[in-house]
RNA sequence: UGCCCUAUAGUAUAAUGGUAGUACGACAGAUUUUGGUUCUGUUUGUCUAGGUUCGAAUCCUGGUAGGGCAACCA
């Protein structure tokens, strides 16, 4: 907060009306979705600016949803998003909805046809789209634009009366169709819907559209700065039409760049797709970029927002790399999260001079990071489980972990050797036997020997199983949305992995949903809401950084 | 071929007429009982051509490239 960072384009816009006196100094914003959808992280980075920018001005913030279009909006929609906003730890000043003002904006209407601003359409869809013309070419004059304000009076009202059926009527304003804004060609303004709004019920039959409510919504609500995404600068225009025509309050639209994330999508649709589709187990699956699917998925508020603050505020178009969120959560956990070991894909590994049935209590280092943590007990015998991927037969030089002969450091415990392993006929291998160097204990080493490699383990009779949901990203491309044909193509089929049966250290049984650990040499993982006390289901949140992953691939 | 927006390392973002910097990534090394963390170092950039100026990433003009605009969606 107190870092001292240049200020954005809308910080510098917001300062420069502050000191003119622009609405005395006062800041509102507002962030006004439309309850069609989950929030994802581009709406994040929205929040952010919007909250964020009102608190750094002691400015407030409206919660506004943009609720035009009954037949694609839902309460469970509303109550998802103010959830979010919550969660991401913003608070908004009203909470507001568009349908608030659906009376207000329909004498709007009336008020710019009394002054023969707006006249009352009977063209289809498709004869307006035809006289739309095309960006290059201008439009024609629809024939019933030239009715009379009583007439357009009289008709508009019918609509409002029921008196016509969906489709058979528009009101549009009476612009320019020959303007180069695409926009300024006599917009619609009002359609006719025999639908069930989700807040006003059976009210209304005729609903604004976007255009003709969300300029005259920020008026109304005096929002000082309305900031939105550069798809509507073109409408901009329009807004300020409507603002000047009605005499009210003029709120001004800045625009910025959306956020765009690599190997994602992000548009509501899709997102929508791949929910009713079945492809993610649904909103809040943990590989899709909304908002609680980054909660499931064990981010943090803090982690997001710090993110939101260092991918700034500009109007280039952009793809943020993942590696950048990722590098956040990394930032934070390390610092917060308790260690703890957990064996994904366990081998079974014999002490053969470990006293049989001999358990002993060793002490474990909860957080390396913050000595606060504390420390745990971890049981320790003479049978363990550890990483498949820690043993090799046939080791490479640079392989610091065990393979026959070689030595190897259990974490909080011994150093130990390989002895000898057994394998199955299929060639796998099925248990490793090493000698365990008893001087060689944690905290009181007298062995004199320092070992390459250090791994983690669980005793496998205090072990706990755990079910662990592993996940890649959900795109097997860079940029899904510039592929050619169906972006569902490019979906990365590995994108999950569940593990059924992993060992985890017995400390972890009473993990509840969201806690955030550890595993060591592993990555972080959270524990999900879909655990029941016989079995618990973690989510990996990130991996851990892994040189030797690397390396290794490198061949 | 109309109108609008944009252009700085691989990515993102500063420098607001005066030394092109930061973060992430990548690469190399040191430390490390996590091949984690931490630390150090290296690499790579002003789309292009003119103009204004003592001086241009910045201002102007032309070009090029990318994006947006023709839903009874938002």
């Amino acid at each position: 907060m107190s870092e001292e960072r240049s200020l954005n384009f809308l910080e510098q816009i917001v300062e420069e009306d502050i000191a003119k006196g622009v609405n005395g100094g006062r800041v509102l914003t507002r962030f006004p979705p439309e309850p069609n959808g989950y929030l994802h992280i581009g709406h994040a980075k929205s929040i952010c600016l919007n909250f964020g920018l009102a608190q750094k001005y002691n400015g407030q913030t409206n919660l506004r949803f943009d609720d035009t279009n009954p037949v694609t909006e839902d309460t469970e929609y509303v109550d998802s998003i103010k959830a979010d906003i919550k969660w991401l730890g913003f608070e908004w000043k009203d909470e507001l909805y568009a349908s608030d003002y659906f009376e207000q904006l329909y004498q709007f209407a009336v008020q710019l046809i009394q002054k023969g601003l707006a006249y009352v359409d009977d063209s289809s869809a498709e004869q307006i789209a035809a006289m739309k013309g095309t960006p290059t070419e201008p439009g024609k004059d629809s024939p019933y634009r030239s009715r009379t304000i009583e007439e357009n009076l009289r008709l508009f009202e019918e609509m409002r009366n029921g008196v016509y059926k969906d489709g058979e009527k528009v009101l549009r304003v009476k612009g320019d169709m020959a303007s180069p804004n695409m926009h300024m060609r006599d917009p619609l303004m009002y359609r006719i819907k025999h639908a069930h709004h989700h807040r006003t019920g059976d009210k209304w039959c005729i609903y604004p559209m976007y255009d003709f409510a969300h300029g005259q919504s920020d008026s109304i609500e005096h929002i000082t700065h309305s900031i939105c995404t550069l798809e509507f600068v073109p409408h901009r225009p329009l807004y300020d039409w409507f603002i000047e025509k009605l005499e009210i309050f003029p709120s001004h639209q800045y625009e910025f760049a959306r956020l765009n994330l690599n190997y994602t999508v992000t548009s509501k649709r899709k997102l929508k797709q791949l929910v009713q589709e079945g492809i993610v187990r649904g909103w809040d699956d943990p590989r899709m970029p909304t908002i609680s699917a980054l909660r499931r998925r064990g981010y943090t508020p803090a982690s997001i927002r710090a993110f939101c603050e260092r991918v700034g505020v500009q109007k280039r178009d952009n793809i943020i790399e993942v590696s950048l969120l990722e590098y956040f959560i990394r930032e934070e956990l390390n610092r917060t999260a308790n260690r703890v070991m957990a064996v994904l894909d366990p081998v079974k590994l014999v002490l053969t001079n470990y006293p049989e049935g001999q358990v002993e209590e060793l002490s474990a280092e909860n957080n390396p990071e913050d000595p606060s943590a504390g420390h745990r007990i971890v049981p320790f015998s003479n049978t363990l489980y550890i990483e498949r991927e820690d043993f090799m037969e046939n080791a490479p030089k640079k392989f610091f972990r065990l393979a026959p002969g070689q030595m190897v450091r259990l974490k909080y415990a011994y150093i130990i050797k390989c002895d000898s392993f057994d394998k199955d006929a299929d060639g796998n291998i099925t248990t490793i036997y090493c000698t365990y160097l008893p001087e060689s204990r944690s905290g009181g080493d007298a062995s004199g020997l320092t070992v390459k490699g250090t791994i983690h383990w669980v005793s496998a009779a205090q072990a706990v199983t755990a079910e662990v949901r592993l996940y890649d990203r959900l795109f097997k491309v860079d940029d899904p949305n510039s592929e050619e044909g169906d972006f569902k193509d490019y979906i990365n089929p590995n994108s999950l992995q569940v593990i059924e049966n992993a060992y985890i250290e017995p400390s972890l049984a009473s993990a509840k949903p969201g806690d955030r650990f550890q595993f060591l040499r592993k990555g972080y993982f959270v524990a999900d809401p879909d655990s029941t006390p016989e079995k618990l289901v973690f989510n990996r949140t990130v991996t851990l950084k892994d040189t030797w992953a690397k390396e290794a691939a490198k061949g």
